[in-house]
DNA sequence: CTGAAAGCGCTAACAC
DNA sequence: GTGTTAGCGCTTTCAG
């Protein structure tokens, strides 16, 4: 990487407004014990030569940094991209740098990442999306992450579990619960559930509300076709043809995500399938495009942006004895996509 | 931010391996001069330790970073999030971490934070989004991003012009007449453009070749509405109220970017209006959910993903001579939401 | 091939 | 209220 030759130091600025290099240090951070006038001139002196401070020197001279690291899985995905949004939102509001990173699902990328992070001194990191059910998989992150907090370091995480530190937890549980009510409220028996891959936490929790939702009716959930596919829009187109396929006597289609739900509109819609009148559909998240789909998707809104800025919030705050948990409320967002079965 | 004290230093790592901290350094860092059996025994121990170099120290010393940041007006916005997919992508290619952060189109607020990527002596600055149509307006970001340079530093824009550093531009000029000849071509003479802001450079080119193309047709652009609003879905439902309530006998509706054209569609929707048999509707971008709305939207799309991608990679060479530009292809995609006008 | 030592630019004791 | 100075943890000459 290119050579940052030539910048100013603060020697530099310390001469040209004839002081000592401490008294232009305390000038520059707001320090105490500096007498207004000279702070003021130092200041109007550094702005004048374009004077900007060197972070690096001041994070290792310091031994704290002002920068954070954000862990998600894609970043073109836009529930991640909204988390993000919540993170850089708090983190610009305290003056913090974010840094960013993709892991593409990978535990191996993930760590890789970490580390990273961990070297950049980051103060605090926070990750996001979906860990896994079997703790194995995760039990380095876990490892690292751990140093990381003995050194110092703050960790908050989004959606996991089982990683020992604070903790934004989305209601899986109670808002697959909830979608699940909605369909079998409406009447609908013969129900599909399209899916991603059940070994992340993510998915396993929304399966488990809804199998609850089903006993909770008399229902036998085992009963009920579960098609494992890619957790993504073409997941749920491919779900959905094979739906179609194996019980074309399914009157409602529950997505596990509104990416999947989108997939599985948009295979109903090119087959000619009626939305809601002769399928249900329904998604979970609530991303910012569910509304303005057609027919508009019935989903669980989940406050993803919030849940960005309260991770970073709670990793911010000085640690607590244990483990912080903050469940975020979910919502269930009745639109048009679900309706009663055919008669 | 918390103090990060209690981490492994290379010290550490040197006394552990019974060797120098000169030896020691070399061997992580891979330089040459060192035995590889020795080496490889530093390396081993360090691993075992559980050494994390301090990045800060690094290029403190070093005087490179391996680092680089990426300037957006909104991560939550798809179109941005895409572009950060791509960057994203090859800052990992290139073992480089990332600092994202926002500006919310504030101008102002734009020069801060690139004030802050040069105080992390981050290697290289990539600035997404639209510029304004004044130059005045980042006057001072393109003084310090001068400065930057001068100092070393790499740039790359991404749809700016008249900021003097390697830029990867979106063809909206001729992605601007390419929509508009498709509404022209299909036979639609009562056409009514939705916009954001025109003093974004963004939309001023897209503008302007739309403009181009109704005077190739002969007609006079100034007889075109031409609705200015939020560059946003609600923007655009806004608009296409005005439109309906101005110009009722309006067939097509060109917007500016998909977002608008979502927020149009959805206000057409809840009037009953049909699309596109009474008018038809086309977007501009092609993020992700084009494709999926009901109907599905004729737009043009742009490489976003790639253009991240691209930038990173300008900005990552050896700067030459004078800044480089690259224009990204445009292509248009005709989908559901338009058609001829009604008879 | 390996080690000793001089900084990188800044902060924070500690003097004055 | 201001200046002096010893590091922060690492890289990189320069000797050996």
């Amino acid at each position: 990487m290119s050579k940052q030759g030539g910048a100013l130091r603060l020697q530099d600025v310390a001469t040209a407004a004839g002081v000592s290099i401490a008294t232009a240090s305390r000038s520059l951070s707001g320090a105490p014990g500096v007498s207004e006038s000279v702070a003021e001139r130092v200041r109007e002196v550094a702005r004048q030569m374009g004077y900007v401070a060197n972070l690096h020197a001041r994070s290792l001279a310091a031994g704290t940094s002002r920068s954070v690291g954000l862990v998600v899985h894609e970043i073109g995905d836009p529930y991640f991209a909204e988390i993000a949004s919540g993170v850089l939102r708090v983190g610009a509001d305290e003056g913090l740098t974010v840094q960013i990173c993709h892991t593409g699902r990978d535990p191996e990328r993930e760590l890789d990442q970490i580390r990273t992070l961990v070297a950049n001194r980051v103060g605090a990191i926070v990750v996001a999306g979906s860990g896994f059910v079997d703790p194995a998989l995760q039990n380095a992150a876990r490892t690292d992450l751990q140093a990381y907090r003995e050194a110092g370091g703050r960790v908050a995480v989004i959606g996991r579990h089982h990683l020992g530190v604070d903790a934004v937890l989305p209601d899986n549980v109670a808002g697959g619960r909830a979608v699940a009510e909605h369909l079998l409220g409406l009447g609908h028996r013969r129900i599909a559930v399209a899916t991603g891959w059940q070994g992340l936490t993510t998915i396993a929790d929304r399966l488990a509300g809804v199998a609850e939702a089903f006993a909770a009716e008399g229902l036998d959930f085992a009963d009920v076709p579960v098609v494992e596919v890619a957790f993504t829009r073409e997941g749920g187109k491919v779900a959905a043809e094979r739906i179609l396929a194996d019980h074309p006597d399914v009157t409602a289609v529950l997505a596990l995500n509104d990416d999947m739900a989108i997939g599985v509109l948009s295979a109903l819609r090119s087959r000619g399938i009626a939305v809601p009148e002769r399928i249900s559909v329904t998604g979970f998240d609530d991303v910012a495009v569910a509304q303005d789909l057609a027919p508009s998707l019935t989903t669980i809104r989940l406050p993803m942006s919030e849940m960005g800025a309260l991770a970073l919030e709670l990793a911010l705050k000085p640690p607590a004895g244990r483990p912080r948990r903050r469940t975020t409320g979910h919502e269930l967002v009745v639109r048009d996509s679900s309706g009663p079965p055919p008669a």
